[in-house]
DNA sequence: TCAATCCGTATC
DNA sequence: ATACGGATTGAC
């Protein structure tokens, strides 16, 4: 009996495992002052999407600093974390957990960064965890110790100003500005600590010193010439290596760092941390840079910003363009959005007032911008027989044959195939829209690959047989095959002796000499060319413009652009023989198309108003918000059920091929619905999903592009 | 009556 | 995930 009551007690005996593994927290010292932590637990449940109490240890009092990476004891095992706060009084009602450790004094989690990730995740409906799991990457110590300690307090670095910087004030404007009205006003306002946003569209540029990389260069050392820093993020690895140069020439070379996920852990982070301890004031990268820590930030610019390389894969699926919108509000900084085109999404921001257009004078553009030429359809015009072998129109054959004639490299784009095909109409070529949605339709049905009626890929709708076009009336339609292959060999062909370049897919060349060079590139892989190309011939137009994808023709516009700007007229005085500049092919006689017409006009902002007014008419994104929800069939039918419960409209499933039985998978779309907060549902479904464990993976997708 | 097990829920 | 509390079950 004695033996029983003994071992009662036990529980909250000290040295009972149970007690000890509950709370140590009594039987160690803690902080004097603030002896509470608010800590961001790195976990990937929705549902636990908030701050956790802590205890400070004092042995930790000082290391346990906002931003710095914690682990803590959280359900039974060590999660890493963030310390947020520092608080005298716990709002837990509970005994706290002490934190186990300070993986680093480094507080790699900014005041700054740490808002636009709220900001960010809840513009997304996703997870803080998340969201700064994309802004800061994972800790290197090596990197650590490598990169000296941040300078202190009017301890200056050590870094002679570029040629760019003039501190002398505010007299000299770069070249590369001087083509936009807005130009001077935008330099002098960064160069003065203001925080303008612009919406620039580029002009294509003429010569050494004259182009988009020049540009952006100018603008930032504008920006540290005014003792501030900045932040260039640009589609892909070969961009940030077209502007380092320019920008490091401005700047200096001690104040740039290049920050690209592909650099590597070590490189990565010892880069994270250049920028973080204030060593380089200047940051170039691609979107895994959008997050990055630049102290007293003046400038954050998205090159090509309508680029879908912008989107982030990794939940909660951010564009990079909105974090740094949003960087630059929150902390006083100008924005530069800018591209030889133009988004619908930031053409609504012009509309909107949120950002000042920064473009050039029509006379200017018009002086300016490659001549360019449509090809007539058919190619019976033909009288060169080369052309024919490789089946180009003879207007494109004459300007390639021209541009090599001047000793320059020409360029050829070939589409990629493998797009959703599109349906139009016989007679007027405008795109057929779903009845029911408006969604975009697909020739063979609604996902790539798929063999059947055409249907919507929003809701898989198939389009009645009845159907008349909404500009026309024509009950004709046109769903035409995939492009034509052509391939470089092919090309070739028709100039023989002619050095051949190829690039794209697995082979992308960054680079071509000048001499005459014909390149046939993939869009998007177009190799650089110093002295610029002589000549450009765009084939299969219809290819590009026959996705079945919204944003098909503001995509096809920014394809050619890319591809015309790397043109360059010739340099003294025009030689006898002269061809149009840039020829596109495959598409029917200009006029009856709008990208068509603005390649033409060289006029991206005309298309991309007209686009965001039509969608606004049809109640299609960006004028409303959609979601995006794929993975098991089962899984996607119960989130999309769950939207539509709670106000919003479930467009449509459409079964994705890959998987049988339980495996089978589906794609939802889904609307928001008026008045009701379509990112505050998702975060819901997220947060139920994780609460009740579904074991399968669901993609929810907000403002998405890709397919 | 007690212990083993299941299930739901909170995670500081 | 994991660990805990409360409920449930089954054997003595």
């Amino acid at each position: 009996m004695a033996e029983q009551l003994e071992l009662v007690p036990a529980p909250a005996s000290p040295t009972s495992p149970r007690r000890r593994a509950r709370g140590p927290a009594a039987s160690v010292p803690l902080a004097q002052t603030d002896p509470v932590a608010t800590v961001l637990v790195e976990t990937p449940l929705a549902h636990l999407d908030r701050s956790f109490e802590y205890a400070v240890p004092a042995d930790l009092d000082e290391a346990a600093r906002p931003g710095v990476r914690v682990r803590v004891r959280f359900a039974g095992r060590d999660h890493d974390g963030f310390l947020l706060t520092r608080e005298a009084h716990a709002e837990h009602e509970g005994r706290l957990a002490p934190l186990r450790s300070v993986v680093s004094p480094e507080p790699v989690l900014t005041p700054a960064v740490l808002d636009a990730a709220r900001e960010v995740a809840a513009h997304y409906g996703g997870t803080l965890s998340d969201t700064v799991r994309l802004a800061v990457p994972p800790r290197h110590a090596r990197a650590e110790r490598a990169v000296p300690p941040r300078p202190g307090p009017g301890e200056a670095e050590d870094h002679e100003p570029g040629p760019g910087v003039d501190p002398a004030g505010d007299t000299a404007i770069d070249p590369a500005w001087t083509a936009y009205p807005a130009g001077p006003a935008l330099l002098r306002r960064l160069r003065d600590g203001q925080a303008p946003a612009a919406a620039w569209l580029a002009l294509p540029g003429q010569g050494p010193g004259d182009d988009w990389p020049d540009a952006i260069a100018a603008a930032v050392a504008a920006t540290t010439a005014g003792g501030r820093g900045a932040l260039v993020v640009v589609p892909d690895r070969r961009d940030v290596e077209r502007v380092m140069g320019p920008v490091t020439r401005a700047v200096g070379e001690g104040h740039v760092v290049r920050l690209t996920a592909d650099l590597g852990p070590e490189a990565r982070y010892t880069a994270f941390l250049r920028a973080l301890r204030g060593h380089a004031r200047v940051v170039v990268g691609t979107r895994a840079s959008g997050f990055a820590p630049v102290p007293d930030l003046g400038l954050v610019v998205c090159w090509d910003e309508a680029d879908d390389l912008h989107e982030e894969p990794r939940a909660p699926y951010p564009h990079v363009r909105e974090v740094l919108r949003r960087r630059a509000r929150r902390e006083g900084a100008a924005l530069l959005v800018g591209g030889f085109t133009r988004s619908v999404v930031v053409q609504q921001w012009v509309d909107e007032g949120v950002v000042a257009p920064v473009v050039a004078d029509t006379d200017r553009v018009r002086g300016v911008a490659p001549a360019v030429v449509v090809a007539g359809e058919g190619h019976q015009e033909e009288r060169d027989p080369a052309a024919r072998t490789a089946r180009l129109p003879s207007v494109a054959w004459r300007a390639l044959r021209a541009g090599l004639e001047s000793d320059r490299p020409v360029l050829v784009q070939v589409p990629r195939q493998g797009y959703v095909l599109g349906l139009a109409c016989q007679d007027c070529r405008t795109p057929v829209r779903c009845e029911r949605c408006q969604g975009p339709v697909g020739a063979g049905g609604p996902v790539a690959g798929s063999q059947g009626p055409p249907a919507c890929r929003w809701c898989s709708t198939e389009v009645p047989v009845d159907h008349a076009c909404t500009e026309c009336g024509s009950r004709r339609r046109r769903a035409t095959g995939m492009g034509e292959r052509r391939t470089a060999e092919e090309l070739g062909r028709a100039f023989p002796g002619t050095r051949v370049v190829s690039s794209g897919g697995e082979h992308v060349v960054d680079e071509v000499e000048g001499g005459a060079t014909l390149v046939v590139a993939t869009p998007g892989a177009e190799p650089w060319a110093e002295t610029g190309y002589a000549a450009a011939v765009l084939l299969d137009g219809w290819s590009l413009l026959e996705r079945a994808d919204l944003d098909a023709p503001v995509e096809a516009l920014r394809r050619w652009c890319a591809a015309a700007a790397l043109v360059r007229a010739r340099p003294r005085a025009a030689p006898a023989r002269r061809g149009p500049a840039v020829v596109l092919c495959g598409v029917p006689p200009h006029g009856s198309l709008p990208a068509v017409e603005a390649l033409v006009r060289w006029d991206p902002a005309w298309l991309a108003r007209r686009e965001l007014g039509d969608r606004a008419t049809l109640g299609l994104p960006p004028a409303t918000r959609q979601v995006e929800v794929s993975g098991p069939v089962g899984a996607v039918d119960q989130a999309g059920r769950a939207l539509a419960r709670v106000g919003h409209r479930l467009l449509g499933t459409v079964p994705l091929d890959g998987g049988e039985g339980e495996g089978r998978r589906a794609r939802a779309t889904v609307r928001e619905g008026d008045g009701h907060d379509l990112a505050q549902a998702v975060h819901t479904v997220r947060a139920e999903r994780s609460a009740r464990k579904a074991p399968e993976a669901l993609r929810l997708v907000l403002d998405g592009h890709a397919q």
